[in-house]
DNA sequence: CGGGGGATTACCT
DNA sequence: GGTAATCCCCCGA
């Protein structure tokens, strides 16, 4: 049963305040959601990668404390947005309590509503599959970009943020992390088995 | 202040 | 399958 924009109930911070892996799961499902203005978009998530913290090479806040990672040990539940490559930005969400590191890369959606806005950012007329089937292209989709950096997703007054999606949870596929050139063996991949949505 | 890295994408052969 | 594009961030000097 698929909520409508009346029943968007945004996860209160709890939600966010968990082991990393736990919250990945349970983002499968969940629905990100969109303002600009008067015109809502918004996707259910169908592919997520867990990062976890210092202890994961992978992760930025391995990195240590820097102006772009301190963002890693504050409040959970707010975004934390990059660019890369010069050309992309990838979204994630801070996880853990507060004092601790980790974030769920949210890497493609299932278009839900406002499908020819997020064509329109995208520049795309293709199908709604190749949308917002990677970390890239969501964001373009959506356009999200580095001024909505620690956002908080767990309210309704946000432009960003995230809520409960689907009764049912969904049955998950467990991969590893695309293209991290460090520690590339770990299986923290997560998608939503079968789902057309997802990238490759 | 210069240089290299990077969780991607689109477009080429 | 291979690779260029492109820039913020971090580090070392």
């Amino acid at each position: 049963m698929m909520p409508t924009p009346e029943n968007f109930i945004p996860h209160p911070v709890g939600f966010y305040a968990r082991n990393t892996i736990d919250v990945a799961r349970d983002l499968l499902g969940c629905y990100l959601v969109r303002n600009i203005g008067a015109k809502m978009m918004a996707g259910k998530i169908v592919e997520v990668e867990a990062y976890l913290g210092e202890s994961d090479p992978a992760c930025h806040a391995a990195a240590g404390k820097t102006k772009r990672t301190k963002i890693f040990w504050g409040r959970p539940g707010v975004a934390y947005i990059f660019l890369i490559y010069g050309a992309h930005y990838c979204l994630n969400v801070i996880t853990m309590p507060e004092g601790e590191a980790g974030c769920v890369l949210i890497r493609a959606l299932e278009p839900l509503l406002g499908v020819e806005a997020m064509a329109h950012w995208r520049s795309a007329r293709e199908g709604s599959e190749t949308i917002a089937n990677g970390p890239g292209k969501l964001c373009r989709a959506l356009s999200i970009d580095l001024s909505l950096n620690g956002m908080d997703l767990t309210s309704e007054q946000s432009p960003l943020y995230i809520v409960s999606g689907d009764v049912q949870s969904p049955a998950i596929e467990t991969t590893k992390r695309i293209g991290v050139t460090k520690a590339p063996e770990s299986l923290l991949r997560y998608t939503i088995k079968d789902n057309r949505f997802c990238s490759r």
